[in-house]
DNA sequence: TTTCTTCTTTGCGCTAGCGCAATTTATCAC
DNA sequence: GTGATAAATTGCGCTAGCGCAAAGAAGAAA
């Protein structure tokens, strides 16, 4: 039920803490199981827990006001999100939803402990910060690619980017095989279906990918580098 | 010329650091002075220091490899800038330049020695926590704008942002001063030069704003709000 | 197997915003 | 004041990508 220290430390922000610290940290926390399309929780609610994604898969996206949405992260085993509530000693609120792609387990730790614990452990602390400072700099690149590239060349580097974060359990001589469907890939690129169901099956033309339901098989990654950093 | 303690204090990061930290801070930094179009630091230098503006206005920017550019953050006095580096033990680049808008002076803090600072004192590691989490927030939301929203919604809420930013001293009943130049404006919101010079003259005309060479007075800004928030 | 649902594809028309080019306006240096 | 430089404006044509609609596939359920 509850991961063992072993796992934990698989977490980077726990990487250099205290058997001590994961353990009082367990103890302080909530396993939930989220199914499929369900919420870990909602844009707006009060950010009391952060969590740790132990089994599935999630996305982290963000609604205006007409319903329409943004992906922000792709949330993979073992790694943190929902965290900007530990910080603040204020009452914070979650600006973005966290919504399971796949059946999913978190494990849910209570903001404020986690804010003592990161007061009396500076390697949490520095561990939090790391992991701030790596999504700082996804999201500014992805801002900078919105603002300035053409949408072929947003896809092919949310393509490269997910098949880096899938990791290599998904990498065979088969190519790299990425789970999203094209609606997905829409709202991570900013982009909309239909443009993205066409620029795949141009795609697939060339044999950069393959694609099916709600999969995209990558077999020549260095096309897609290619075209990513394609000018004009 | 070194700012004094008291000055030190408007620092967010630094508001609950002891006196002897901040004295210490100030041993291992540099004032330097940038004129107007200068850079205080380039995209992929060496993270070295961290920067604290104490007088003047700067940019940070990212470029890609055409030259095209965005703009992620004006910079005020008392803030901090260019922090990354101070995170990670690990060398870092900065991820993006910072640029001055006008004479500019900032103090430039050794990152490795803030490392340490913020290990031994934890009220330093929260200052940059918070400010990192109040950022995130900030781009995330510039960024499903940017994903969504037009371009006339984009400039309307730019405006609001940068008038709350700049803050009280710029606000008379004569509206709300803001000196940047169309673009300026372009390269915040992801928008052409052009585009921005008709809107703004459009707004004009419907007596929103009132504007001039490098300068946009908002004279109604709660017609931005309703602009920044008009659906489709 | 058949039916339902959900995802995907593709044709078609449309428009927001780009970007060139030429002009006008404001500011600065001398 | 005069000329030089930089910023801003505006007309015009163009196209990348949107978004509707309708049809086609691929699973899932019955």
């Amino acid at each position: 039920m509850y991961p063992s220290l072993t796992d934990l430390r698989r977490v980077n922000v726990f990487q250099q803490a205290s058997d001590a610290d994961l353990e009082s940290l367990r103890q302080h926390s909530l396993v939930r199981a989220i199914e499929e399309k369900s919420f870990f929780f909602l844009q707006g609610d009060e950010a009391a827990y952060l969590y740790v994604l132990t089994s599935g898969r999630a996305k982290i996206v963000q609604s205006n006001v007409n319903g329409q949405q943004v992906t922000l992260r792709i949330i993979y085993p073992w790694q943190v999100f929902g965290a900007l509530g530990a910080v603040s000693n204020q009452v914070a609120l979650y600006p973005a939803s966290a919504q399971a792609l796949e059946n999913s387990v978190g494990l849910a730790i209570e903001s404020a402990f986690f804010r003592k614990l990161m007061a009396s452990d500076s390697h949490l602390a520095f561990g939090m910060m790391n992991l701030m400072t790596a999504y700082i700099q996804e999201i500014q690149e992805r801002y900078r690619e919105l603002a300035l590239e053409r949408v072929e060349q947003r896809v092919a580097s949310a393509l490269i980017r997910l098949a880096g974060q899938a990791g290599v359990k998904s990498e065979t001589e088969a190519g790299i095989e990425l789970v999203f469907s094209r609606q997905d890939v829409a709202e991570l690129t900013g982009a909309t279906l239909y443009t993205i169901s066409r620029l795949l099956s141009d795609w697939e033309r060339k044999s950069i990918i393959q694609s099916g339901r709600e999969r995209i098989r990558i077999l020549r990654p260095h096309e897609l580098v290619t075209i990513a950093s394609t000018s004009a």
